[in-house]
RNA sequence: GGUCCGUUCAUCUAAGGGUUAGGAUUCAAGAUUUUCAUUCUUGCCAUAGGGGUUCGAAUCCCCUACGGACUGCCA
């Protein structure tokens, strides 16, 4: 058996931002291509016309781009199978569909959407669920039930009608997903799909295994959502003649909420406080905000690491994985079965150990942006040596400032529980005493600040604790940060002095 | 309602008939830090329930329960 070349396709509909359960089938395709030295494309299901929301597709590329998932084919990217819009493929549909009526495997509909909407009221009235299929389409109005002159007439007077697929009568579809292992459909159960609409585009179940076909996908890897529309594309392989050399399947499990029931949806990131979409999305139609990854301060590589794990793991206790890495270890084998809750927590862990594995330097670059967004200058040595001292605090590149706020600017307030644990009586004079020493240092440098803070305590025979704790709260404000001395140091002589007078003279 | 898929610590997961059921996140405690955070150490916590098969079951089979997806001229 010759091996067909892996190509496997990413296939979202612009009907809006793409989401991060989007974005795991879009990283899990791109590894498996990767890992097969096959094609990654990009393929963009528009054939909604209703639904088509403008900027969505942009945003799906950018998104992707951010996430380093760049496909080989797809529209913007090149490839020889294109156009990779649906849209722009639109002509060569119907001809499709043509085919499998006069092959018998599928039929003109004539029912408009209002009768069959009628039906189903009627249905769920009653307690029942109505269904286009085997046991109704005898019943409806279509082809199967019309004479075939009484059809001729109606498509001939240009009465709108839609194509159908016809599902045969009890048989068994059996096909082996790549995750889930054997999977079995009866036909009985099934209903007669439309493939081809009233408005001349095709529905994703056509143009889904046209395309598929012509641009020579080797590996369908898409969401859970898709399962149950396995056997009818599996039979339009068959009714298509196209059996020999159709993809394989792999239906990946959903992302789950954090709590509660449901899969991963829109809303929950608001509700929940993390974002669900890559990139921050304006919606066009309601000017609302939804939040994303990367302007909440995350790096792509967590992302994509935290996503890769929701679902799949090595097999081995490694969980920290670059891109190459993933590359290497995936197999769509080790994709586990059931759906995973998506943990924010583990995001923001996943985010720390990229963040802790950056130099200063790096994250001192990604940082000024932000100082110079609230108009603070400083040199970059000072903003390197002070992410050297507290990087180990950060989660995310804003946490330097919520963290080290205070190199930059003397504090505006002081902590009220910190003033009152820490600020004796004696604390004022003992502070003037501080500031007098201080303008005597000559070399200002943490160690020999220190070293001449320590002599003149033990002169005075002060306790440590009861100055340095007051110290600190003049200079940050707080009851934290890296060590004092150091804060000295970096914050300079004049205005560790100056923060000290300040804070005597507004705490008293 | 029907069809299909699933079910191991709170969460992500490992263990593919024989392990004290492992790792990670969260949480808790201790150590370190004359502060806070970090870091380190330790701890807590799981095979949904019931039947089989087997010398032996988280693992295989059946039933039940629960969860999920789908059930559109949406994708």
């Amino acid at each position: 058996m010759d091996q067909k070349k892996i190509r496997v396709r990413f296939a979202p509909s612009p009907t809006g931002p793409l989401h991060m359960g989007g974005v795991r089938t879009a990283l899990f395709n791109y590894l498996f291509a990767r890992k097969h030295g096959g094609d990654f494309l990009l393929r963009i299901e528009d054939t909604d016309q209703t639904r088509y929301v403008p900027g969505a597709e942009a945003y799906i590329t950018e998104s992707l781009k951010w996430c380093g998932l760049v496909p080989d084919e797809g529209p913007g990217f090149g490839g020889s199978f294109g156009p990779y819009r649906q849209s722009e493929r639109k002509a060569m549909y119907f001809s499709f569909a043509r085919q499998l009526v006069d092959s018998g495997w599928a039929y003109y509909s004539f029912d408009t959407p209002g009768d069959l909407d009628r039906l189903r009221a009627e249905a769920e009235a009653a307690g029942e669920v109505f269904a286009y299929n085997q046991q109704t389409r005898g019943s409806l109005c279509n082809s199967l039930a019309l004479t075939p002159g009484e059809t001729e007439q109606r498509i001939s007077s240009g009465e709108p009608y839609a194509i159908r697929f016809k599902m045969p009568e009890n048989m068994d579809v059996t096909e082996e997903d790549l995750i889930r292992g054997s999977v079995t459909f009866n036909t009985r159960e099934l209903d007669d799909k439309v493939l081809f609409k009233s408005d001349g585009m095709p529905t994703y179940h056509l143009a889904n295994v046209v395309d598929d076909h012509l641009m020579e996908i080797s590996h369908v890897i898409r969401g859970e959502e898709w399962l149950p529309s396995m056997p009818l594309h599996i039979l339009l392989y068959r009714a298509f003649g196209w059996e020999e050399s159709r993809p394989r399947f792999a239906h990946l499990p959903l992302i789950l909420k954090p709590q509660g029931k449901g899969k991963l949806s829109k809303r929950d990131g608001d509700k929940m406080g993390f974002p669900v979409f890559p990139l921050l999305w304006k919606d066009p139609e309601s000017g609302e905000n939804f939040r994303g990854y990367r302007e909440d301060g995350y790096f792509p590589e967590a992302f994509i690491n935290m996503l890769a794990l929701l679902g799949w793991n090595a097999g081995t206790d490694q969980e920290i994985f670059t891109m190459e890495e993933l590359i290497e270890n995936f197999s769509l084998e080790r994709v586990v079965k059931s759906g995973s809750r998506f943990d924010p927590e583990k995001t923001r862990w996943f985010n720390r150990y990229y963040l802790q594995q950056k130099s200063a330097a790096e994250l001192a670059a990604l940082f000024m942006p932000l100082l110079e967004a609230k108009n603070i200058q400083a040199a970059p040595d000072k903003v390197v040596a002070v992410i050297e001292e507290i990087k180990d605090r950060c989660d995310f590149v804003a946490d330097i400032w919520e963290q080290g706020h205070y190199f930059f600017e003397a504090p505006a307030v002081y902590d009220e529980k910190t003033v009152a644990k820490r600020w004796k009586a004696e604390t004022p004079a003992q502070l003037e005493a501080m500031a007098a020493l201080f303008e005597t240092i000559g070399s200002w440098e943490a160690g020999a600040i220190k070293e001449q803070f320590s002599a003149f305590m033990n002169e005075k025979g002060w306790n440590f604790g009861g100055v340095m704790n007051p110290l600190r709260l003049c200079l940050v404000g707080g009851n934290l940060g890296p060590d004092l001395f150091r804060i000295c140091e970096l914050i300079g002589q004049e205005e560790t002095i100056s923060r000290i007078r300040k804070a005597v003279q507004l705490i008293g």
